[in-house]
DNA sequence: TTATTATTTATAATTATTATAAATTTATAG
DNA sequence: CTATAAATTTATAATAATTATAAATAATAA
């Protein structure tokens, strides 16, 4: 099953209407892995369809991440929700200085699952697991700013 | 060190001043395992020092966010940046119903971190971890609930 | 078709967070 | 010990993300 038809089925599978409107975010968040914002979708997604509203990117939003079929991350360094498409076990790592968001696929992490599920008691839905920290480029900007 | 200990030093060592706020702020943020949000630190801490303005305690734990002292968590179900005076390597477990967040610890964390920092050419500062699901206390609500 | 329900949209309201500048406190120099 | 300078806190206003509400629209069912 890939993302869209993950993301969609279980739209529907919760009693909602398949919109033109939902599966246009569908779509994005599917096909994107930059960790877009509900305003980044809204300003892509008005291009080709100008009457959508940022009310129904929200909306839309919430009832997915409600579902558990997409994560809604923490802050960036930049204040702002960011929000992942892919709830498959991954790690995202977050540049406090570019604010940009990368995946890295961690095998440990599905294990990591199970041991918290039999610790804890909890019944895990997803998770959110955000590391910050200076990506290669800006680590290279920040030597080059401090010491020329 | 105890962590009042290095919240405060984290200060100092910046250059900063150990006001009383600062440090009322510090020892709450040591003392609670509640990963409280910016205005509930504000309501507990104004009982005991009623002048302190919301403004100082939102400029302190942008500091010490920016220092690597504390981790600011993403939401946990509730739209509030939890902040956690616990920077060690553990795991963070929101729950979407009663938005408690537990701690487990996690040995296994640590390697994690290693291993990206490797895989990625991160300088990895901190990490939210956090996983989310239903307690063990709202699973048997909902159970009871539903069932009743 | 007609009635009903869900959804979207537009608008206004809310609220967390940030910006700004005056007031206060703290450190420092004389 | 005062006077000056710098940092910090506070109060106030501004910003911006998110939510609430209700009218308009689209989709479903009888």
């Amino acid at each position: 099953m890939t993302i869209i038809e993950m993301l969609t089925s279980s739209l529907k599978t919760a009693g909602m209407r398949l919109t033109p409107q939902r599966i246009f975010i569908c779509q994005l968040l599917s096909e994107t892995n930059a960790h877009p914002t509900a305003i980044e979708i809204f300003e892509r997604l008005r291009v080709q369809y100008p009457s959508l509203s940022l009310m129904t990117v929200y909306n839309t939003l919430n009832t997915l991440v409600d579902l558990g079929a997409i994560n809604a991350l923490g802050h960036a360094g930049d204040d702002n929700v960011h929000y992942d498409g892919n709830i498959t076990p991954h790690l995202n790592l977050a540049c406090v200085s570019c604010h940009k968001i990368a995946d890295i696929a961690s095998p440990k992490m599905a294990d990591l699952e199970g041991e918290i599920n039999a610790a804890s008691g909890f019944k895990i839905i997803g998770a959110s697991m955000l590391y910050y920290g200076l990506c290669p480029d800006c680590q290279n900007l920040t030597v080059r700013e401090t010491y020329q």
